[in-house]
RNA sequence: CGCGGGGUAGAGCAGUCUGGUAGCUCGUCGGGCUCAUAACCCGGAGGUCGUAGGUUCAAAUCCUGCCCCCGCAA
């Protein structure tokens, strides 16, 4: 049995915190994520996922960013980060095999937003990638990858699940295998980067055509202005050049589909 | 006390400022036209206007409390 230390945050990161708490092979001794903070309505503060789920199953949890003295003294083995969203120092890299979980076809698409930019660019294939985590962002040595394609209308929900699915077996295989025979480096020359989507990057400009607008809404949503008000395109349908609009929401509403939308507030020029 | 929008027929909205017993689009039901139709025409059903109280001759509309939903930002 080996002893794992899991580090991770939101819900892409709980298949494989599952998987590996349910398997006899492994035992998760410590858990770190992010400090709870004010989300939502009102700013409450709010757990992560993985504190949640780590609580729920009496595993000790660390908010700060664990030291070589925290994991020698839970007698952690190795490390597995899966979208943990903070660097992990090198002391603790040097010290430890830091196994991660990125759903890109690394070398391509290092950086915070994987999958949305797979969307976003109309890839028609990705994949689930382990590696070994060293100083650079994503950049360490891949362990093993397995694609994924990618369906002309899937949603990042999705695609996110089933990365995170899938990706929580390969991480599995990973660490029952034999990380020195398998490690291999990556190819600087093919590598990209994808940085962290913002709110403003969901405003569909005038002329965007509509395979840019299906790709958009997919990944992040899409958003314009009607009648003054602002309304996100959260769905829409793309076959032989014709993109249908699904489902909608207006600022203030719930989501609702786009034959009740057109009802109330009149269709849509894009 | 982070900022803000909203709760009116099964659905989506208008009407609220300038109180006077509720309207539009869709759906639904019935009828008509048509070879036919998700098209078109005619007709019908369906609403204690979120909730509790107040002001008034009269409240969806003005005032107050409460419940619920949602957007932004992080």
């Amino acid at each position: 049995m080996t002893r794992l230390a899991f580090w991770g945050s939101p819900a892409f990161a709980l298949p494989a915190f599952q998987k590996l708490l349910a398997d006899k092979r492994f035992e998760i001794v410590l858990t770190a994520t992010q400090p709870d903070r004010p989300a939502g309505r009102g700013l409450k503060m709010q757990p992560t996922v993985i504190k949640q789920a780590a609580l729920a199953a009496g595993v000790p949890v660390l908010e700060n960013i664990p030291s070589a003295a925290d994991l020698r003294a839970a007698g952690v083995e190795k490390i597995v980060v899966v979208a943990y969203g903070r660097l992990i120092p090198a002391e603790i890299t040097r010290g430890w095999k830091c196994v991660n979980l990125h759903p890109s076809l690394l070398p391509k698409y290092r950086g915070a937003s994987p999958l949305q930019s797979a969307l976003l660019n109309g890839d028609t294939e990705t994949a689930v990638t382990t590696m070994l985590i060293n100083s650079k962002m994503d950049a360490g040595d891949i362990l093993l990858q397995e694609a994924i394609p990618i369906e002309q209308n899937m949603q990042l929900k999705d695609l996110s699940a089933l990365c995170a699915a899938r990706g929580a077996d390969l991480l599995v295989q990973t660490l029952l295998a034999d990380i020195q025979e398998i490690r291999r480096p990556q190819d600087e020359a093919l590598a990209t980067c994808c940085r962290k989507i913002t709110g403003e990057d969901s405003w569909i400009a005038p002329g965007t055509s509509p395979l840019q607008i299906h790709n958009k809404v997919r990944a992040i949503g899409g958003c314009l202005t009607h009648r003054g008000k602002r309304v996100k395109i959260l769905a829409t349908r793309y076959a032989d050049g014709v993109l249908e609009l699904l489902t909608v929401q207006p600022e203030g509403k719930a989501p609702m589909t786009y034959a009740s939308f057109r009802n109330g507030y009149g269709e849509i020029i894009l």
